[in-house]
Parts: structure tokens; sequence; C-alpha cells
DNA sequence: GGGGTCATGTAATAGGTTACATGATTCT
DNA sequence: AGAATCATGTAACCTATTACATGACCCC
């Protein structure tokens, strides 16, 4: 389980995956990865891309297949998977599968401070983000609906349906977490308002 | 929203936090955050503290306040929050709140990829996976539980309820996506695994 | 009084991001 | 023909993690 990897940027692992397909050039994985959307569920960065294949040629996960060059364009290194590198994917994958990783959002951050915000002010604030929240959600439906139009099938994007899953999670967390603070009688808000020197809070339910 | 800030790493701001409480030194930030738990919500690794440290000091953020020695142990510098760190660590905050960030957590990479791997085994994997993920919904609901009994505010667990309410959204994906592949008619399993070669899969909704 | 572990910090290394460089192509 | 953009890669810089170092205290 999570095993230290010689390459652990997750980056690499669609490395590995795209060269099942057929060997590339780095900037035809770069162009790929962009183009097929995958930037945003790994992140992708042009300078990364180039180191994280220098880590995978010296790992031996894949190997230098020829050298080409057109004209006087800088020359294009294709490296192909190796066994050894198949082998990784498929490892790699398995365990990505099988354990759920402890990850440091940066809500998770934000919430274990909080109290470091008056509570009238965190209100607003969660409100705003409900605000946000929505929004990407309408986003990622478009993406969806976009991408299952064009007739590819669901499986495809299984990881925005799953992103999906997670902001409405977290919405509705929102939404009663900002009842607790503002709830009159019971809510955090009161004690949490003194420790700032705030007035004591009226009832802020109709706001905004 | 999300600006370059000059120290990135939010091991700084709960340093800052912590700070707003009285002035200290490196090791003792260091104590408190692992004593207090935040190194469940913010990743924390002794190395890295020293690191941020001298980045806020840089940044004028906290100032040196004074050097101490006991002893022949090390000696230890006291930092302070400077003015502008206040301000800083109130900035930072609000961001975080108000702005949800586009994160790239690991089971999203394997979820874009899940492809690679044939169907039958994501099917074996993702149940392991639900064993898991309940596990850790039980072990966050001990500590909540546990602080609770200890007198302290829910306001201070509000973290772990979070982590909980996501840990179950995704319980809740993964069950839904494991019937969607082995749906016997409407699954996406059958073409699945004939484009691994694998022989056409038999209902698999009474196994383990 | 020798073997752990606490207290405290620095230095070495590896990892990742930004900036730079340069020929080719396309647009106006 | 000059400007913008694509194609392709390298180098410089920052950040983060690991390893190392050393005196104090505690236990048997």
């Amino acid at each position: 389980m999570a095993e230290r990897r010689k390459v652990g940027n997750l980056l690499a692992l669609a490395v590995l995956s795209y060269l099942t397909q057929r060997p590339m050039h780095p900037y035809e994985l770069s162009r790929t990865l962009r183009e097929h959307g995958d930037a945003r569920s790994i992140k992708f960065n042009h300078g990364s891309l180039y180191m994280v294949v220098g880590q995978l040629a010296k790992a031996g996960f894949i190997a230098e297949q020829e050298t080409t060059r057109e004209g006087q364009r800088p020359e294009r290194t294709v490296y192909a998977l190796t066994d050894s590198g198949r082998h990784e994917l498929r490892d790699w994958m398995r365990d990505l599968v099988e354990y759920p990783q402890h990850e440091y959002p940066h809500f998770v951050a934000a919430l274990s401070l909080i109290g470091a915000l008056p509570p009238s002010e965190v209100v607003k604030l969660l409100r705003r983000r409900l605000d946000r929240l929505a929004e990407q959600c309408v986003e990622i439906r478009a993406i969806i609906d976009d991408t299952l139009g064009k007739g590819v099938p669901g499986l495809f994007v299984v990881e925005e349906e799953y992103r999906l899953t997670l902001l409405e999670a977290e919405s509705s967390f929102v939404e009663r977490f900002v009842e607790q603070i503002i709830h009159p009688k019971t809510g955090w808000g009161r004690i949490w308002a003194e420790f700032h020197g705030e007035p004591t809070p009226t009832d802020e339910r109709q706001q905004s």
C-alpha cells in the first residue's frame, strides 16, 4: 500500500498510460494530455512533463526508442513503454484504486483554523462559497453532457461524476455549517462572536 | 482570489495562526501543532517548519523577537507576529473560505485512467476500497466523539466532520460505480472487458 | 554510566515551477 | 515583412523532504 514509488508524480502515471497505446515523444504526450482534458485530473505543466519523462527513463519504465529530426526543429526523442513500465502502471493503478489516501485539501486547513475569523464574516464567506460551488457544478455538468453528447461512453467521464459528487457533498456540508453557526439558541455563533469581541449576533437567516 | 502568496505552504497559515496567541520559537510551534492534531489537516514535517518560518520572517510576516539559550542546548529564536502577518493571516483565511480550489486528489487521477485495468479487477479493488473507507469513517467518528467527550466545543472538530462528509459521499459514489460496471444489461463491463480481451463477465453481484 | 529519546537546528538532496531560447508556421 | 503562435527543449531557481548533528535528560 502506497509504497515509495521510484517516480511518484501522478503525471508519470498518465505518461505510462498513454504510452501503452504507442510510443510517443514528450511534446506529443503534452499535446495529447491537454487535448484529452486529463489536465483537469492530473496537475500538468510543461516543465514537469520533461522532468517526469527523464525520471521514468532513468527508472527503466520507458526507453528511448529513436531520435528523429525534421528540418531545423529540435530533435524529438521518442519513448516506448518497457515491460517493467507496463508492470508499474498496473501496480500503481491497483494501489490508487484500492487504498484511499490521506490528503490535505485547502478547505480542510481553513476549517481547522476557522476560529481565526469572526463568525459573522465566516457566514458571509461561506455563503459566497456556496455560490461558487454551484457554479462549478454547472460547469462540470456541462463538460459531462458535452462529452456524452459526442457519443463518448460514460466510463470516460467517471472522474467528473466523482468531482460532482464531492462538490455536492461539500455544498450540503457548508449549508449545515452555516445553520450551526447562526442558529439563535444552540448555535456556536454566540461564544465565538464574544471571543472576537463582537456584539452578540442577531438571527441572520434572512440575509443575502 | 488565490493570488500568488509570498509564502504559499499551508503550514505557514498554521504558524501565523498560532502566533496570534503568543510569540513562540519553532520547536514550540512544532510540538503544539502535533499535539493539537493539526497535522491531520495540514501536512506537517519538521524540516518544512523551519523552512516556512524562515520564509515568513523574510517576508516580514513574523519577526525575531529574542534569542535565548538554556544551558548548552541550541539557541531558540522566538518569533512574534507582525501587523503585516496578522493581515496576511486574515486575508489568506478569507480567501480559503470563499474560493473553492481546483485540487488533484489521487483517486481522481486513477478514475481518469481507470480503463487501464480490466473491469473484473476494478470491481474487486473498489470493493476493497469500500472497506477501507468504512474503516476511516469509524476512525474519524472516534476522534470526534473522543474530542467532544473532553468537553471541547464542536467548532474545533468541524474539519473532521467535513472529512467524514466527503468520505461518505465517496463511498456512495463507489457503490454506484460498481453497480454501473456489473449491471448485466446496461453496464459498462461488457465492452470494457472485451477491450481487455477478457471473457464477457457474468453477473457478479453475489460475490464478496 | 551507557542507551534511548527529547530538544533543537542545519545541511544535503531531490523534486517541481518559471523563465528562457530558438526555429517554424501562420496570420494580417 | 513583422507579429503572433506553435513546436520543442534546456536551464535557473525555489520548495520541500531526508539525513545528519549534538547536547540534555531519563531510565535501569
